[in-house]
DNA sequence: GCCGTTTTCGGCCCGACTGTTTTCAGTCG
């Protein structure tokens, strides 16, 4: 998979392009690379196909350029950029404050072209010579360059809900704020977030920024204006803050909530009347001249709540979830958006571990647990006997895991209705339990952790020869730690259907697996279980991030099977 | 360089903050 090596190229080529001052270009081509970056397909499939230029925002010129890589493995072009001015830009540019433009500088006035030259040329105070630089230029260099080094991956989305959590609760109860949400992807419920946009009202701006920017989880001011200001929290996490007038919060909500071609699309539907969304408000621009439009010049149309703006638009309120300009747009027009999934609907959890294999909690802590959070039903899946690293259980192991299952069973006071499954291993030999153990299993859950040549044959061949009722963190990636499995996604999907398998959303915060895109794509075919796979009995709580991910996926209770009573469900994994 | 139920040519989002400037360029989101 070169999606990412492609894009990768595409977003240097135009911090070149910036540099040289070279007008549009530059955004084609970040434009062209986010488009290849977050294709659920791998490129190289499509280049086969032909098909390069069907990529938004991908023409002949780019589309060229992208087969000229996928053939040779170098491309000419960035090549010739790069040898005239021979900087590391990505590494340069991913420093706080530095933008092409300065690291061009940086390059001509003192050769600078990796962070070490960089390091070095601030220590050694030669920065703040450079005409228009100063000593804080340089000290800003230097107070963010080691974060920049430390590499700046977004942070998951499961690491930043503590954070975010944290920070509403505290500013919800402080009275210099009035109205606070935390907006941006956060709010859209990414696997990933670069930061948090958080949006509030407060009569009293300074004083609102006063707490903001000197509470004692604040490691760094990087700036602090009466509207906006930026901090970096322990954890490395960026919190931008900005205060907006009551009567603009909803066009601002919809503003920073983004997403970007979200955004896009909505201000192309005003244009389309003539009228201007920006993140104050929507308003006629048809009898203000072009000299005079100016920042709030026109006649007010919406702005106060979300609702508003998109109503104005003709389009019904689009969850925070969905805009990613995937679609949605079109439908919210037609008013005919789907009734997402919540967690409240969520009535059982299938994929529990517990201190039989590697997890940490007894099997009837885990359902004490699930007890307490309202489920109605479990599954404890223990990993197969081939997991050794994570203490897979034998099946006299799981003989022993059924009689405490059972004594739970007698229990009157146990309300949770406990399934008894296992994690099986999907290997090139099939599954790691035998046929009588998968008979013994309320559901057997399939899953794969390893990574054989040809994984889609490993994958359906079980589902064809084996008892699978649920597949398990289907790609098997851990976002920033391992790619996921060289899948046909498709394929699967359709196999899966014709068996009756169910595939699983898997909430843990490094998997969220399958992916929401994918999730999207194969909603038709494909039905989804949304499991927490916890570990330890606070993990059950990681429910609500596999339901954001169903929920980017578009999914309603219909996609989902563990939003059915058991009944209804239990014969689906008998058959 | 890309795109089009306004366009195959002529448009491409724009406002806040910083640092170094006396009026603005660069960066960021």
């Amino acid at each position: 998979m070169k999606n990412k090596e492609i894009a990768d190229q595409l977003y240097e080529i135009a911090d070149f392009l910036e540099i040289q001052e070279v007008e549009y270009k530059p955004r084609a081509y970040r434009r062209a690379a986010r488009s290849v970056e977050s294709l659920s397909e791998d490129v190289e499939d499509i280049y086969e196909r032909g098909e390069l230029q069907e990529i938004d925002d991908v023409g002949e010129s780019i589309a060229e350029k992208i087969a000229e890589y996928l053939e040779t493995g170098e491309l000419e072009y960035y090549e010739q950029l790069k040898a005239d001015l021979p900087v590391d830009i990505d590494a340069l540019t991913s420093v706080e404050g530095i933008g092409p433009q300065t690291a061009k500088t940086l390059y001509e006035k003192l050769g600078v072209t990796d962070l070490d030259d960089l390091e070095r040329a601030a220590r050694e105070g030669a920065i703040a010579e450079i005409e228009g630089f100063g000593e804080k230029t340089q000290q800003n260099i230097l107070d963010h360059i080691g974060m920049a080094k430390a590499g700046q991956e977004r942070m998951l989305l499961g690491r930043a809900f503590p954070i975010a959590d944290e920070l509403q609760e505290r500013l919800d109860q402080a009275d210099e704020f009035e109205r606070v949400d935390i907006a941006g992807s956060f709010r859209r419920r990414r696997p990933t977030v670069g930061d948090l946009d958080v949006l509030a009202t407060a009569d009293d701006p300074e004083a609102a920024m006063e707490v903001f920017c000197t509470h004692e989880d604040v490691k760094d001011v990087l700036s602090r204006g009466p509207t906006k200001s930026s901090v970096i929290v322990s954890g490395d996490l960026q919190i931008d803050l900005r205060l907006v007038d009551p009567g603009e919060y909803g066009a601002a909500l919809v503003y920073f909530t983004g997403s970007k071609d979200h955004n896009i699309a909505l201000r192309n539907l005003a244009i389309d009347r003539d009228w201007k969304l920006n993140e104050y408000r929507l308003f006629d621009v048809s009898d203000v001249e072009a000299s005079e439009s100016g920042l709030r010049k026109g006649e007010r149309i919406a702005g106060g709540t979300e609702d508003d703006v998109y109503d104005a638009l003709d389009l019904a309120w689009i969850p925070p979830e969905l805009r990613e300009d995937t679609g949605e747009i079109d439908v919210a027009a037609n008013d005919d958006l789907p009734e997402l999934v919540e967690l409240s609907d969520i009535q059982g959890d299938l994929q529990l571990h517990t201190d039989y294999s590697d997890g940490s909690n007894t099997v009837q802590e885990m359902v004490n647990a699930a007890d307490e959070r309202g489920l109605d039903y479990v599954l404890i899946s223990d990993h197969g006997p081939s997991f050794q690293f994570a203490s897979g259980i034998n099946q006299d192991e799981f003989e022993d895991q059924r009689d405490d299952i059972e004594r739970l069973r007698a229990d009157d006071d146990v309300e949770v209705e406990t399934l008894h499954g296992i994690e099986a291993e999907i290997t090139t030999d099939g599954l790691d339990v035998s046929e009588e153990w998968c008979d013994r299993c309320d559901v057997v859950v399939g899953a794969m952790h390893s990574n054989p040549s040809n994984p889609t044959e490993v994958v359906q061949q079980a589902f064809v020869e084996h008892p699978i009722d649920i597949f398990a963190h289907p790609s098997n990636r851990l976002i920033h730690e391992r790619e996921p499995l060289d899948l046909d996604v498709e394929a699967v999907v359709e196999t899966a259907a014709e068996e009756g398998i169910a595939l699983e959303i898997n909430a843990q915060p490094e998997r969220l697996d399958l992916d929401w895109q994918n999730v999207k794509e194969y909603r038709d075919d494909a039905t989804y279980v949304v499991s927490t796979d916890a570990h330890t009995t606070s993990e059950l709580d990681f429910m609500h991030l596999g339901v954001a991910q169903a929920r980017r996926g578009w999914c309603t209770t219909d996609d989902v099977l563990n939003t059915k009573p058991l009944d209804e469900i239990r014969s689906l994994f008998e058959g």
